[in-house]
DNA sequence: ACCTGAACACCGTTCAAGT
DNA sequence: ACCTGAACACCGTTCAAGT
């Protein structure tokens, strides 16, 4: 299927696909405010319009992208999660893997997060947060976890990975300052900064 | 420095401030999407070059944008901040206070953390940072935190709070929700979430 | 000193036309 | 079906010229 080397076919064959490769490069090397539909174009080898035959406009590409995104993370966490284990060690294992993907793709993780509004991607994004609380559910049944409201009790754990997350994104943590306080942090989360 | 207010009798007698004043009202009302400096030249009434004598481009204004957002928060936090408040209620006021602004200035708290890159944001925001460091050292002095090293202790109430406000701004976190369970997550941020 | 108007090099998006 | 090339309406930034 793919034409002969050197040949420039009218019809690029996978132009989707590629765009969305070369998407996720140039946010990798470049950063998001560095986008643009037309340098896409022009990397793939590929006139401006094109674009627009696979993405109604730049924010749809961004939303694939990020879904991709949220599809590939969730994945990750659904790989390390090990449901017989206890609650910290299994929060820590989660913990470290969310935070491992943090550190690799920090643009694409803002990305993530900025893409909130697409339903799709929302949907993913509840899925990878819903493993979250289901960690949070099974450590209440087996009485690892004060009782209450879980809404109330997901609220500390998410928050505190995501912002964990966007620190590293932003630059206020390093990656090796994150790798290193991530068990720390976890621990802190379930045994509180107080006297015990 | 910057000139006196009314000291220069042109149009606006203050195309900066102006300029300013109508970027942090597009930010609250279109995103910072939509915020473009011939758009505010136009709506300030002055030609789209204008705003080149007064800021370098368009990173420069929103640096100064970030940076002015940074000291109101701070100033905020610095009101609202009584040390002489056991830990919970303290850490709670505080909480709150910056809750309240994310829920307020939602789109511009968003700016200032993406501004993290201008030296003198990163400094006015390393001073908002800094109460609440001086919390934590505070209430470790007094035996009502574990022992430890400080940096690894304010990493998680630095993360939460930044993980709740960045829920608010991106619309994960309804400001209701958000404001009923500020005290919550303060209490477990403090009890943890495992059974004492 | 402060501002304008024109100019330059970019964008995203649309659409008739080509393959 | 897929892509191109031209066109349109925007940008940010620079700079000679005006007041």
């Amino acid at each position: 299927m793919s034409p002969m080397p050197g040949s420039r076919p009218y019809h690029h064959g996978d132009l989707r696909a590629a765009l969305l490769a070369a998407a996720e490069s140039t946010l990798r090397e470049k950063g998001a405010g560095s986008l643009s539909l037309r340098e896409l174009a022009r990397e793939v080898g590929v006139s401006h319009a094109a674009p627009g035959r696979h993405f109604k406009d730049k924010q749809a590409l961004l939303n694939a992208l990020a879904l991709a995104g949220w599809e590939r993370l969730g994945q990750t966490l659904e790989t390390v999660d090990d449901p017989a284990l206890p609650l910290e060690p299994r929060l820590t294992a989660l913990a470290r893997a969310y935070l491992g993907f943090a550190v690799d793709n920090a643009e694409l993780l803002e990305l993530m997060y900025a893409r909130k509004h697409d339903p799709e991607a929302s949907e993913r994004m509840a899925a990878a947060v819903g493993g979250l609380t289901q960690v949070i559910a099974d450590a209440q049944e087996r009485g690892e976890i004060i009782p209450g409201d879980p809404e109330e009790l997901d609220l500390l754990p998410g928050v505190a990975l995501y912002g964990m997350a966007a620190f590293i994104s932003g630059g206020m943590l390093s990656p090796e300052a994150a790798t290193a306080s991530v068990d720390t942090l976890v621990h802190h989360l379930l045994h509180g900064l107080r006297p015990r």
